[in-house]
RNA sequence: CGGGAAGUGGCUCAACUUGGUAGAGCAUUUGGUUUGGGACCAAGGGGUUGCAGGUUCAAAUCCUGUCUUCCCGACCA
């Protein structure tokens, strides 16, 4: 009889729920009484805090500093930008009244921060000598989204949002594609994520910038998520909100600005590409915990050298625990396996008289029977440099599966009502050929290769492209 | 926002059709026996049935409203 959990449901017979049920039996998050806000529960908060920590150090290793900005912002404030306040204003909370007092200019919870950052550098900012000014604060945001599922669309979330000034239009968009950079790495070094980056089309790109280059990642089911943007914002901002500086020349000029942000939605992501129908799996690099050690029995000899390969791992940068819970050691097992513990260590009289220990490795499930004098350290972190490194080829492997090409829009259809991913197809650059796309079950675009034409001719209308674009539905 | 489904101890569900004052399994607590893929025995604890109205002598059950969750669609960095 197999282990698997009876509450989830199969991966491939249900992808929507089997999502849901790996996230509520890994005890990532809980619904809460208010629609679309959960509770992220230890599990998942860990990871989100490890993702803050990865991140956190790159940013300030390339001189970002973190600040804290207001969770409200005055309605005219937000006004002073028409492209940003179109682009949220469908989504945007109201706070009306303050205690008993009905308030004469409502605020809004922030749904992004560009407005306060600018009002902030507007007078802070008066030399060049002030920039770059490199800002970023963690913090959670609000959007009144209608339809919200766990962590892919919430409308609390948390997230992290860089604002960055810049003296020239050079420096800043090196900022822009730095940052974009620095996400493509995490999603690939840590993540175990091949993403995709590119520009956005103007139709998709954040409301007010001048560009945005995304990270696009493609489920196991073939949708497409997007997981992390930067923009360059040239003066457009900085004229809004009058962010003016004394250039070298002696001329007062607008700042050049960037935003850049990921959030929460990542973990959703992380779920989507690589767990399986037994749970949870994580690589090793975002594991808030790596290895468990899992005592088979009570005995003196088991649980000296549980302590000591424990402690001999945590010593060494391998976050390690034993599961000293009563349970049986199949629970445990089956456990680990849900809640996406990369190695699993069983140590257990049994084998112990033949001087043996087991490994298990949650991304293939498999078992490997071990010496019981190995050296610990080397072996099980070159047993998690292996499973991060096959859980990426693997993705890998899946996405390239699920990217396609198409010529024409029956060809595109046929693709997508197929098994929907990656749709690979040139573009003539026109918002109507965009908009017609769409039609076709949502089908919008991801993002702008740099790769070359297919056919040089627009997979819509058949006058001459510009662009090879990747199409996709997304979450 | 349109279409569909569902809310009953922590979880999965039963009782609803035909109103009569809530029950099982899992989980949990205590004691004991166990331990190589979700152990066993025994004894406990835990629910104003999502919420608010209405009908009735009586509502988990019938009616109305509302909130939440899930699925499909539309919408959306």
């Amino acid at each position: 009889m197999n282990a698997q959990n009876k509450s989830i449901t199969k991966r491939d017979e249900d992808f929507a729920k089997w999502y849901t049920d790996v996230v509520r039996s890994a005890h990532l998050c809980d619904y809460t009484s208010v629609k679309g806000c959960m509770a992220i529960e230890p599990n998942g908060y860990a990871i989100w805090e490890k993702m803050q920590d990865i991140l956190d150090k790159k940013f300030k290793e390339l001189g970002h500093t973190n600040v804290s900005m207001p969770l409200l912002i005055p309605e005219n404030l937000l006004k002073k930008e028409s492209e940003l306040v179109e682009g949220f204003a469908p989504e945007v909370a109201w706070v009306t009244q303050g205690g008993s007092k009905k308030l004469e200019e409502r605020l809004c919870i922030r749904p992004t921060s560009e407005t306060l950052f600018c009002d902030y550098y507007k007078t802070h900012i008066t030399s060049y000598r002030d920039l770059p000014m490199l800002y970023n604060q963690w913090c959670n945001v609000l959007r009144w989204e209608r339809e919200t599922r766990p962590f892919l669309r919430s409308r609390e979330f948390l997230w992290q949002e860089g604002h960055t000034m810049h003296a020239t239009s050079i420096e800043a968009e090196e900022e822009t594609r730095k940052m974009a950079e620095v996400y493509k790495w995490f999603f690939h070094e840590i993540l175990a994520i091949p993403s995709i980056s590119g520009l956005k089309t103007e139709k998709e790109k954040f409301a007010g910038a001048e560009y945005t280059i995304t990270n696009e990642a493609l489920m196991y089911n073939g949708v497409a998520l997007q997981a992390g943007t930067s923009h360059y914002f040239g003066q457009k901002f900085s004229k809004a909100y009058d962010v003016k500086f004394s250039n070298k020349d002696n001329k007062l000029e607008y700042a050049y600005q960037t935003s850049w942000g990921t959030t929460t939605r990542m973990i959703g992501g992380l779920i989507m590409v690589h767990s399986d129908d037994y749970g949870l799996v994580l690589p090793p690099k975002i594991a808030p915990k790596q290895v468990v050690i899992i005592p088979i029995g009570n005995s003196d000899e088991v649980d000296s050298l549980c302590e000591k390969v424990k402690d001999e791992l945590n010593n060494n940068g391998i976050t390690t625990y034993i599961d000293k819970t009563d349970k049986s050691p199949g629970f445990k097992f089956a456990e680990a396996e849900v809640n996406g513990i990369p190695v699993r260590i069983e140590i257990g009289a049994r084998d112990l008289k033949e001087n043996k220990v087991t490994f298990a490795r949650r991304d293939t499930r498999e078992k490997i029977v071990v010496d019981s004098n190995i050296d610990y350290v080397s072996y099980t972190k070159e047993l998690l440099d292996t499973i991060q490194k096959d859980m990426y080829e693997r993705a890998l492997k899946r996405r390239d599966e699920l990217t396609f090409t198409a010529t024409n829009l029956t060809e595109m259809e046929e693709i997508l009502n197929k098994q929907p991913g990656f749709i690979k197809a040139d573009w003539c650059g026109k918002k109507e050929c965009e908009e017609k796309i769409k039609e076709i079950r949502g089908c919008k675009s991801r993002c702008i290769t740099e790769d070359k034409l297919i056919t040089g001719k627009c997979v819509c209308c058949g006058s001459d492209a510009k662009h090879n674009v990747i199409w996709g539905i997304q979450y």
